[in-house]
DNA sequence: GCAACCGGGGTCTGCCATTGCG
DNA sequence: CGCAATGGCAGACCCCGGTTGC
């Protein structure tokens, strides 16, 4: 529990957004916390009040009258009491069955609680029912446990609709772990790399799945990456850690075996000094360990062959990559269609190795932009391309220019 | 005033497999 | 055995604008 409180300081001092209320709130829930787990897993009925001391005036709604029926339960048979329920809340029971079916046959869950936990917050009966179609497993968690979870996260975040807009998105996200001492623990190690608020914001917001993850399966890839840092000769593993997380904040959703084939691909197949192994992964590289292994292969040697059957040389290819590794990221298809495109718009393959990001913007967004081009005869040659990676703004402001006072 | 350079922002779950527990 | 917890996977960009330098 005392660790609990250090989390919620760390991280309040970060913040420094909590009403009175709402920390009386969280010292009540921190204060009876598991041990009420406990009971809700073991089934004993005579818990039943105690389940959502959060929220105590619903706790008699919680699926009185459905324990009766051991003996059907027992033989694989669902609650239909809870079915019942659910039902009535508009949850999806063909998903519910298909997903988790073994939570319809328990005997004691909470989904009245959850329902009045996630409303009181801000959701909609509609988010609500579809959270727990999507991750049924959620009505076992108990109001003490859903209330401790809410806190730890809102240690991070500003505002409940924060929260209730990532279960909407990503309900496994929140409840897929009911380990709320692994999740204060994650909160601190994470917040020990360096991480300040906005990063740690930032982090749940967008790969909330990091912070389900074991804190020990967490640290194992941060050590992964300052390997990576030392073996390059770098001396500053923790900036570099520093710097591909706040580049690539999937990155520890990812497994340290993908990361590693990533890196060890990138530096045979480039043939990079590890200055420049570095330079890349600090950089946009980052983003690209995330592919699969294959995936990364595949679009490596199909972009090489394409470059290469366009009359690029192989030190082209590298040099382009290092330029903008995001070129990996660019399916073989995608990437054929946006080449072609270019080259029969009059661009020359060599102005785009030294310009990919041209790359960076849709088949259909080049083609119009070429078209429009042409109408004016626009002389890439003699111009250059870098009216194609200009922002729509900007592009259209130069277009009227052009349109004034035409090139001679 | 213009364009090149450069970095940043948004976005990413839902499913399956494995493990270990009761 | 059944279930909970948790690891891991596939899928594969687009756009904007501040700063700098001329």
């Amino acid at each position: 529990m005392a660790c609990i409180s250090a989390v919620l300081r760390f991280t309040r001092g970060l913040l420094n957004q909590r009403s009175p209320l709402q920390l009386a709130a969280c010292s009540a829930a921190l204060h009876s916390s598991t041990s009420n787990d406990e009971k809700l897993r073991s089934g004993a009925a005579s818990n039943d009040e105690k389940l959502c001391s959060g929220t105590a005036s619903n706790d008699e709604k919680l699926h009185s009258g459905t324990i009766c029926n051991d003996e059907k339960l027992r033989s694989g048979a669902e609650n239909a009491s809870l079915v019942e329920n659910l039902a009535t809340m508009g949850v999806d029971l063909k998903m519910v069955r298909r997903r988790q079916p073994g939570v319809l046959r328990k005997a004691i869950t909470n989904e009245r609680g959850l329902a009045y936990f996630l409303l009181s917050k801000g959701a909609s009966h509609e988010a609500v029912a579809g959270i727990i179609s999507r991750y049924p497993r959620s009505i076992t968690r108990s109001g003490v446990h859903l209330e401790e979870r809410w806190e730890l996260w809102r240690s991070i975040f500003k505002s409940n609709s924060e929260i209730v807009n990532i279960l909407e998105r990503s309900p496994e996200s929140f409840f897929r772990s009911s380990d709320n001492d692994n999740l204060q623990k994650n909160i601190l190690f994470l917040g020990s790399l360096g991480l300040n608020s906005k990063d740690l914001h930032r982090l749940l917001t967008t790969a909330p799945r990091t912070f389900s993850n074991r804190v020990e399966l967490n640290r194992q890839m941060i050590e992964l990456l300052q390997d990576v840092c030392i073996n390059l000769g770098g001396d500053q593993p923790e900036q570099f850690v520093k710097a591909i997380i706040s580049r690539n904040l999937y990155i520890l959703i990812r497994s340290t075996k993908r990361i590693k084939t990533n890196i060890a691909f990138l530096q045979e197949t480039l043939g990079l000094s590890n200055t420049e192994l570095m330079g890349l992964l600090q950089g946009h590289g980052a983003d690209i360990l995330d592919l699969s292994n294959e995936c990364l292969k595949r679009n490596f040697k199909n972009a090489e062959k394409k470059l290469m059957s366009l009359g690029c040389s192989r030190s082209d290819v590298k040099k382009m990559i290092i330029n903008y590794a995001p070129v990996l990221f660019v399916s073989p298809d995608n990437l054929k269609n946006k080449l072609d495109s270019l080259v029969e718009g009059g661009v020359h393959i060599k102005q785009i190795v030294e310009k990919p990001k041209v790359l960076d913007f849709s088949v259909e967004n080049i083609k119009r932009r070429l078209a429009e081009l042409q109408l004016i005869d626009y002389d890439f040659k003699k111009n250059g391309i870098g009216i194609l990676d200009s922002s729509r703004k900007r592009f259209e402001a130069k277009l009227v220019r052009l349109a004034v006072f035409p090139q001679e």
